[in-house]
DNA sequence: TTCCAAATTGAAAGCGCTTTGAGCCGGAAT
DNA sequence: ATTCCGGCTCAAAGCGCTTTCAATTTGGAA
């Protein structure tokens, strides 16, 4: 059933029909309800296709996943951050087209996406520092958020990102408070944006204090709970070992603890330990008193405020680049306790 | 640039550009290597939305994710079937097309999807008992291949599937044979037609052996770390508690682990698990030897044969429904051990 | 030399919608 | 009575592509 049809049936042109449905005021209101139910008791919708093309407007927004060829990886926060985004375009009568590419193929299908008309804006994913990107669609003028921050970045920019240096400070001042001087940074990898930022927190809540850091204590690696567990276990194989650890994730938080049990610490009371949580839907963090300690930021939420930025951003392409900077929370569970080897210290 | 722009740059008509650009034979080769210059040198791309009008095609795949109201959950085998299915898109030039609605929503969402012709084909994911999807799509003529099977199918429908009933099976078999007849069962919720059959495989195995299965060892629950936590705290506190658990997915074995080490229980030694593994990307199970005893199945390849069997659907429309049982291998790792209370009974 | 088939190109219709510009009609204003 | 206007409706063009059908050219067969 199309337009056409539709119109025959009623004794109508197409003109009217389209003006009823689409809520045009010059139509008579009894012509309108005539048209509804009709389309409804059809079961009609316009063709997207045909109607994108009439009006020049895609109706969509493209997500570009891009994976690496060495460790394909699937960023764990992406699902998440899509369901928050999908319920913003839901809403809106946007969808949501997702590319998997290669590396090496991402920017020629950012040019491709732009070419073909096939999405009206884009969200940019996993942003690292001096990302390409940004520069690549302002050029070509296709509209973006970026989900993060890219440091070195020339011109302004639209971004949704959390405040990844405070949240590391205030973990890593949390730790200093609890008397723990040597801290363990299990990191993201450290060309991606936020493992930049974090990481630049840790240090400096440490110089703050006057603490020099200590690089056998740092790791930056992808976020896996096996490299939680391969950086734990070395850090604590160390002649002085940490005693808390400051994570990137949560996954790599159960990989940590994993490493501790191996030997028998119990977090909280012999080993201390900070994650970042995204609030992911299927790895909650206890429901009651927390797992674990952690700055934490709903990743869910990121995706509605970036979506709904971009679709401000279609609807005004005169508007300035907007910005949002979400503050974590730090949440006190049961994965961090006083330095038992520094109570003396705190007693004085 | 379109291809009218196009062809005037060149002095030909469009229909020799369309022609040139699409691979027809009656096109000279040299102007069709004038023809890819010229699109090359301008990065034409032909208008997806024009194109798909005057084809009738999308070459657009949708995946409907519906998201449960009350327990907003993502599942998080989720993203890497995607990224399996997206390569095979990509490679095919098909886009996926995500739509993230309300449960009670879904079923108008594929009327939808079929009425507005905005994709060629779809997915099912999370399948159910008589799921009511598969009647729905058979229905309305949308091509589709759903990731599970649904047990009560009346019609026969394509899909791909893991033998989770053959996986059960077998890692209980295993477990019966090192001394264990207490197996606590963490299941997924069983309305979910994976569940059921992993249940029945559970169930087939202890009554292959005599053993009455007993109901205080089997819950039924969302695969969190939580719910897996949760489960194991409350048979490990029964009067005659499980010395081994089978788990449904890796996520609650974390959470099974976590329960018992929280009694001082060592995996392997005290406690035997066995846990299905869909190998996902951020979640490795060891890369040694494995961390848990596992079913393994890539649930990405599931992705890339979901993705294959679909567009050989939508390609021949005359094709009989498809289907492909994989077989899950089962890995022994560090989290299963003979049964210490049975050492006598082995001996005999 | 004539004719036909093969090779190559183009004009135009059509995909299903939106939107501009115009038309029609009845009643109010002049 | 004439003009004008508001309220509705419609014809037709156009979005950018594909594809049918027709036209033209060319080379060789007759």
């Amino acid at each position: 059933m199309n337009l056409k049809e539709l119109a025959t049936e009623l004794g109508l042109s197409p003109t009217t029909v389209s003006r009823a449905l689409n809520g045009y005021p010059e139509v008579n209101e009894d012509t309108r309800q005539r048209v509804s139910a009709a389309a409804l008791r059809h079961n009609y919708r316009p063709n997207t296709r045909a109607k994108g093309l009439a009006t020049g407007r895609a109706m969509a927004i493209g997500h570009v996943i891009s994976m690496t060829s060495q460790h394909e990886m699937m960023n764990p926060v992406f699902a998440d951050f899509i369901a928050g985004a999908g319920e913003v375009y839901s809403r809106a009568g946007y969808e949501m087209m997702l590319s998997v590419v290669r590396d090496e193929d991402e920017a020629q299908t950012y040019r491709d996406l732009k070419a073909r008309g096939t999405v009206d804006g884009v969200i940019v994913h996993a942003p690292r520092a001096n990302d390409p990107r940004i520069g690549l669609l302002t050029g070509i003028g296709l509209p973006f958020v970026v989900h993060g921050r890219s440091t070195g970045a020339r011109a302004p920019y639209s971004w949704v990102d959390v405040n990844n240096r405070r949240a590391f400070v205030r973990a890593t001042a949390l730790l200093l408070d609890l008397g723990h001087s040597r801290i363990g940074l299990v990191n993201g990898l450290e060309y991606m944006d936020f493992a930049i930022r974090r990481r630049n927190g840790y240090l400096e809540a440490l110089s703050a204090r006057a603490i020099t850091p200590d690089p056998a204590l740092r790791r930056s690696e992808e976020m896996t709970e096996e490299s939680g567990y391969r950086a734990a276990c070395d850090m604590l194989a160390l002649a002085d070992p940490p005693t808390a650890f400051l994570v990137a994730s949560l996954i790599s938080a159960i990989g940590v603890r994993r490493a501790a049990e191996d030997r028998g610490l119990k977090l909280g009371r012999d080993l201390s330990l900070v994650t970042h949580d995204d609030e992911l839907s299927y790895l909650g963090n206890g429901e009651g008193t927390p797992i674990f300690t952690a700055t934490r930021s709903s990743v869910r939420e990121a995706g509605r405020l970036s979506a709904a930025m971009l679709l401000d951003l279609i609807a005004d392409p005169t508007m300035a680049p907007q910005t949002r900077l979400l503050e974590a929370d730090l949440v006190v569970g049961q994965s961090t306790g006083a330095n038992p080897g520094a109570k003396h210290l705190l007693r004085q």
